[in-house]
DNA sequence: ATTTCATTGGGAAAAATTCCCGTTATTAAA
DNA sequence: TTTAATAACGGGAATTTTTCCCAATGAAAT
């Protein structure tokens, strides 16, 4: 009997036991072969070119570009890039934010193992995959006001946002994210100005208000 | 030749993916057997009292009650139980909040595998792991406060502390309690330092914690 | 009586923030 | 295809905030 190519998966995340997870996941279904894997943004950019693989599953958290960025950028190269984000976030803002930026599906890491795999067969066939219960959340978040100012920031604005929010200073952003802390400071400032805050005090509540960040 | 029975682990953490990681990881190690895993603080607790693990690998962020609370559960039964716990925080006061609840180590999922082995075969020696990194911001922040640091400030301090939580600037402060802004401004500074934080992302955040002010 | 400590604030240094200015790269529009 | 707009990045410099060090007062404790 004639077995069909694999479909080939490459795998970005920063966590070293994700992978290993995800890897894992995968060996037991003969249709996919996981053919490279990485820890940053910036190098899946740059591995997506050589290895061409048919689906990219990708972090969002990421030190350096992050992967929303990551996710722009190689949509930008390549359009028709099946990338399916897996990421830690429950948050509806968080799918939201990339789907909008073209990725395929959103899977949370606490969802089942199954849901990944649901969410590749999908994806391999075309379609995209959000879990039910993001579906619901996006649609109602979406209108909420709060959601609606922080989605007026930037891919990058909003990652930092977020840092900010869980209490990381500009030098430490800027060590996560490999800019300069300057540039996280400049951020921080046009981040305040557009969602209309002005101190951190403010920033903290808007990024519990929507969810962002926990108590 | 005789093989030493194996190190008994239980893995708790409510992503599979990173469950499955690390399975993987032990396998290739002899040492260790996995003999248990599940993906809440409340299963956690049942069944650490079925499978009596040698070491259990635990995870901070998780629905329901959270790693901590099942930390602090399952040593209150079993207080020779050796906790890890591998969590995606990179934030020092984590790390901090564990090992103070008398988890054995403390690792980063963004630490390198090795790591999580280094940490395991410490533990098993009956010896704590905390990364370099951590132990040092550690220190600073353990130095002086055990419990509930907040009780600590004089009645002045919690005052000013409440208002800056609630978005006072210190002019705003120095006017509402008829004394000079320079003088709310060392109140700040001195909070800062009894409470241990570093910035006021995490004044807020202490405050909300102990519900001194509603998101 | 003497020490301790909370409250108050000034002066000066250090750090953080803001504002304004660029460069570069990419995207959208004319 | 040139042009305009926008995102990401960061330097320079002014400004503001925070810190550090110091001191005075009064109250409470030993």
């Amino acid at each position: 009997m004639m077995q069909n190519k694999p479909i080939t998966i490459m795998l970005v995340d920063d966590h070293a036991v994700v992978r290993a997870g995800v890897r894992r996941l995968l060996e037991q279904d003969t249709r996919y072969s996981v053919v490279a894997e990485c820890d940053s943004g910036e190098r899946a950019y740059q591995l997506f070119r050589d290895v061409n693989p048919d689906i990219t599953i990708m972090d969002l958290s990421m030190p350096g570009m992050g992967g929303l960025e990551a996710l722009t950028r190689i949509l930008a190269r390549a359009p028709l890039a099946k990338l399916l984000v897996l990421s830690m976030h429950e948050n509806a803002v968080f799918a939201c934010q990339a789907l909008k930026a073209g990725a395929f599906g959103y899977v949370a890491k606490t969802g089942l193992a199954e849901e990944l795999l649901i969410a590749l067969e999908q994806i391999s066939k075309g379609q995209t995959y959000t879990n039910a219960h993001f579906a619901q959340k996006i649609a109602q978040q979406i209108s909420r006001h709060d959601n609606h100012v922080i989605e007026q920031l930037s891919a990058r604005e909003f990652e930092i946002f977020r840092l900010l929010a869980d209490g990381n200073d500009v030098i430490n952003i800027g060590k996560l994210l490999n800019i300069s802390a300057k540039t996280a400071a400049n951020y921080q400032t046009s981040i305040k100005q557009k969602l209309g805050i002005t101190n951190s005090v403010e920033l903290v509540r808007l990024a519990l208000k929507s969810g962002l960040i926990n108590a």
